[in-house]
This record gives structure tokens, C-alpha cells and sequence, in this order.
RNA sequence: CGGGCGGUAGCGCAGUCUGGCAGCGCGCCUGCUUUGGGAGCAGGAGAUCGCGAGUUCGAAUCUCGCCCGCCCGACCA
């Protein structure tokens, strides 16, 4: 038995498709996730919101922990000194640090403090003492903190003036194990993002115009938004010895020689909520993968009398610790609301799977089952209910993945010219992929011709299908261009 | 940082032009009735009108400065 509704009026939000950016800005304050503050910039992440923060946490740690990374807690608070050594680092970072001038009692500061943009500045200052001996080497250091980016224009976990992320800094005896390190971490910020996120992402390389300031180059993964545009999710950075040369991290090799370690780092922000509202949501709000969501399934008990109420509260005791018992996050919901109210509300904060559990389901022992991708009801016995509501999870998952990938395909054209690709996105958003020289002028035009678009990220293993779009040159690479965030 | 718009109860807004009792809807509290897709009725609480100066007998309303947000550009995770 399957019954849907389409009633697509959701009181208090705004349609996806009237206006994508009030609507993201809508389900994030409505949805809980989080909101203004009174500092220009900066955002309240509230409860509901910090519990997704930490299931990313928890993913990537674990992933790191698991091929030997350490977590850290370096300064916040980075001496201008410091701060002005590696030149590439300081232009790219300058416009956007807030520096502190004046403490307390002790008045204005000898020295101004950089609020931390990112650490490779301090890491590498103080990473020169524990770094001796290329058997010293690798060290594979990890943080996660809050940093401070005095952006002009902000949006609630998309760029905001403080955000939080982890910043992974590892120093290694040479350059192709350096190398390899950055690969390992793009692969686990796809896995985070694919396995965890639902969020299918090209992993790649970014070109020159667009790389980390000081680094010799820089990997991302791209997801697409639901409007079209791409969201850089992450990146990984090698930096060859610029870094190391600058703050003077160098070890004694085997042959007993000087030499300056080969750096890399590499990082995730709050961004990735805004990625997953913007991946998955529809006008009725949040659609949350199952593996981060904080509330797996949500149980709508359904009574009108007193009786009633005891006898759907007993039929829900009879099952319940057992579906917690198979790691479910569960939470039944007594509140003193109508059901309908609570549907909303919950479908609003993106529940994968909703249970409604009124005299009938008592009665036949069932449950019915709505899940939020579809919205679909249909009733599942209540005989192992824990290993069913499992694989229905998995299931979740699966088709949320699904979904934005046949999304992604239906929004990712190939072109041959620039011509096309500034025809494309006159009426169009989504990924143009195009054959490229590899040169930034022509990367250059691309952007100037269709005001804003730019090279997204590209795999060099993947053959250029043709010439320069731009010059007519031979290509070197097949690259990805698009709108982004 | 440039251009435009806005800030009045928790949220959404009217009132501002033309100065004169602080309003509406939703939400909130209490009670009763309700409860399978955002309940109904009754009563009630809640606002230094973004902040600070100024003009005036009198300022949400006029003037100046500042803060915050939104939209469009340039910059960025």
C-alpha cells in the first residue's frame, strides 16, 4: 500500500524554486541549523546544526587516526613577524586577517597579532623544534579550530567571517611521499563527502589561478548544488618546501645532509553543512543523509484519549530499545503538538525516516513508515524492526546519493568552443566540461566572457577531447567550469 | 569595499512621505475542547520602534553619525 502527498505548500518557506538563496537562508534558521548574531559576520551554530559538525568530526577523525595523524592545538593568535614570511602566502591572506592592536591594561601591542586566517605560519615555526632527524619524519599533525576571515560578504555556513574546520599540516622527508599524503587526504574528503555526505564530488586538481597562496599546487573535490552552482568542499595542498624554507623546518637525512621538509595541508570547514542543505533539499527543507543525520528516525505517536495514549506509549516500549539497540538514533516525539504539526517540523529538519504509530499500527502491530526522500507511506510489522529500519537507512543513503548523482549527469554539458560555453550559460548553471591548454589566459577569458564562470577542478588523467576551447591550441586537459559559491 | 534596499514584540510586516495614545498576523502563556498532514474558542503576557547625538512643546516618523542584515558587483573555504 503506498500513498503520497503532494501538497506542496510549506507554510514559512520560501519555494526552492521562487528564490534559492531565501530558501537556503529560510531552511537553515528555520531548520535549527543556525543563525545571526549581533557580530557582523558571524553566526550562531545551534545545537541541532553542531550535532551534524560533529558526525563530519567523528568521520574524518576517525579516518585520519586511522593512517596515524595526531591532533594538535596550535595558537590562535599569530605574531605579524611570523605571519609576513612566505611573500605568495601573505598576498593571498592579508585582505582578509583581523589583527589584534591592543590588550587590556597593557595598551596598544609592540607587535600586532594575526587572528589566525589558517596555521601554516605558526605550524611551521613551531614544528622546526620537533622536527630533527628525517626519523622525526613524517609528522602527521591535524587541528580543529575556529578561524577568522574578515569576509565582506557573508552567508550563514557558506562564508562566514569565523568558521570552524580542521586543518591537517604533515611534514615529510620528500617530495613523493608528500605527494602521496595530499592523494591520501583528497580520497578521504571523498569518501567524507560521497559515503557520508551523499554528496557526489569531482576530485581533482585546481589550476594555477585558483591554488592555495604559497602552494606548488592544490587538489579539491567540487559538489553540485541543487541551483546549479559548485561548492569547493575541500582541499589539499602540496607545497614542495616553500613553507619549510620560509619557516626553516629542515631535518638531517641519512647521508647526514640539511635538507627542508616537504609540507602539505589540507582542509574541511562548517561549509560542508551548507553543502549538505544545498546537495539535498527540497521545498519541504532538509533532506539529511542517514549516516550524519542526529535524528535517524523520528516516531509520531498518534492518540486521542488517555487509553490511547497508553496503549501506543507500551506498544512503542516493546520495540524501542531494540531499534536503539541496533545504533539507530531514535527519538520519539510526546511533545504536545498535532501530528500534523509534527510531520512538518520534521520534515523540515530533514528526518530520513518518519514513524507514525497511532491505534491502527497498535492494533495490526506495524508501523507505518514515511520516508523523506519519496514521502511515501507504506507499514512495516514490527518483527525485528531494529534490522529493518537499518537497511531502509542504508537504502536512505543509497538513493539520496543516487539522486544527486543523476542530478549531477543531467547538469554537466560538454563543449568545444567558448562560444558554446558562453551560449550554455546564458540560459543554463551546472558543469561545462571543455578540452583546455592548460594556460591561465585562456582560463582568464572564460571567465571574463560569461562574468564569473571558472574553472572548477580538472584530472589529469583525463585526456583533452579536442582543442582549446579559447585558443584552438592542442589540449592538455579536459576541465570542469561552473558558477560557484 | 562600491551601488541599491532594509532594521518597529520571538518571527513576518503596517505605520515614517504629511511629527501627536505602539498596531496587525503568526508564535508564546493559561484554561477548555481537540489530535491519522501545520486545530478551535476565550483570556493574557510580551516593544528602551537597531544604537548614539541633534531639531522640536512633542520623534518610530525630520537631520547627522555609527552598527547589523539582504540584493547586485569586485574578493574569497
Amino acid at each position: 500500500m503506498t500513498e503520497t502527498y503532494d501538497d506542496s505548500f510549506v507554510k514559512e518557506l520560501t519555494r526552492m524554486s521562487d528564490d534559492f538563496d531565501r530558501w537556503y537562508t529560510d531552511v537553515v534558521r528555520k531548520a535549527e541549523l543556525a543563525d545571526y548574531t549581533p557580530v557582523r559576520g558571524c553566526m550562531v551554530i545551534r545545537p541541532y546544526g553542531y550535532a551534524l559538525w560533529e558526525g563530519i568530526q567523528r568521520a574524518f577523525d576517525d579516518m585520519i587516526k586511522s593512517s596515524g595523524h595526531e591532533n594538535w592545538y596550535f595558537p590562535l593568535l599569530i605574531p605579524e613577524e611570523l605571519f609576513m614570511k612566505e611573500a605568495e602566502h601573505v598576498e593571498g591572506f592579508t585582505p582578509e586577517v583581523a589583527w589584534v592592536t591592543e590588550a587590556g591594561s597593557h595598551g596598544k601591542l609592540d607587535q600586532r597579532l594575526a587572528i589566525r586566517p589558517t596555521s601554516e605560519t605558526i605550524i611551521g615555526t613551531l614544528m622546526r623544534r620537533y622536527v630533527q632527524s628525517h626519523r622525526d619524519l613524517p609528522k602527521l599533525t591535524n587541528q580543529w579550530c575556529n578561524v577568522v576571515r574578515w569576509e565582506l560578504r557573508t552567508r550563514l555556513f557558506l562564508r562566514t567571517a569565523e568558521f570552524l574546520w580542521q586543518e591537517g599540516h604533515t611534514f615529510h622527508a620528500n617530495a613523493a611521499e608528500a605527494i602521496e599524503e595530499v592523494d591520501r587526504i583528497l580520497e578521504y574528503y571523498r569518501v567524507l563527502a560521497e559515503d557520508w555526505c551523499a554528496m557526489p564530488v569531482f576530485a581533482g586538481w585546481k589550476t594555477a589561478t585558483e591554488k592555495f597562496p604559497g602552494a606548488v599546487h592544490t587538489k579539491s573535490i567540487e559538489a553540485l548544488m541543487r541551483d546549479g552552482l559548485t561548492l569547493q568542499a575541500a582541499t589539499s595542498h602540496y607545497f614542495g618546501q616553500n613553507f619549510s624554507r620560509a619557516y626553516d623546518v629542515s631535518f638531517a637525512n641519512r647521508e647526514n645532509v640539511r635538507e627542508f621538509c616537504y609540507t602539505t595541508s589540507w582542509g574541511a570547514t562548517t561549509r560542508l553543512i551548507g553543502g549538505l542543505v544545498m546537495a539535498h533539499g527540497d521545498d519541504f527543507g532538509l533532506i539529511l543523509p542517514p549516516k550524519l543525520a542526529p535524528v535517524q528516525v523520528v516516531v509520531v505517536p498518534i492518540y486521542r484519549t488517555d487509553e490511547a495514549h497508553r496503549e501506543v506509549a507500551d506498544f512503542i516500549a516493546g520495540w524501542e530499545p531494540e531499534v536503539r539497540a541496533a545504533g539507530i538514533r531514535l527519538k520519539v516525539d510526546w511533545s504536545d503538538e498535532r501530528p500534523g504539526a509534527k510531520y512538518n517540523q520534521w520534515e523540515l529538519k530533514g528526518v530520513p525516516l518518519r514513524l507514525e504509530v497511532g491505534s491502527r499500527e497498535v492494533a495490526a502491530g506495524e508501523v507505518r513508515v514515511v520516508d523523506r526522500l519519496t514521502r511515501e507511506k507504506r507499514q512495516l510489522g514490527v518483527n525485528a524492526l531494529g534490522e529493518q529500519l537499518s537497511a531502509e537507512l542504508s537504502a536512505f543513503q543509497a538513493a539520496l546519493y543516487q539522486r544527486a548523482l543523476e542530478f549531477r549527469q543531467a547538469n554537466t554539458a560538454v563543449v568545444k568552443s567558448l562560444a558554446e560555453l558562453v551560449e550554455h550559460f546564458r540560459t543554463r548553471a551546472g558543469y561545462v566540461s571543455a578540452p583546455w591548454c592548460g594556460e591561465a589566459d585562456c582560463e582568464a577569458k572564460v571567465r571574463e566572457a560569461t562574468g564569473g564562470v571558472k574553472s572548477s577542478n580538472y584530472d589529469p588523467d583525463r585526456k583533452a577531447e579536442g582543442e582549446c576551447l579559447v585558443c584552438g591550441r592542442p589540449g592538455r586537459y579536459q576541465i570542469n567550469f561552473a558558477r560557484s559559491y
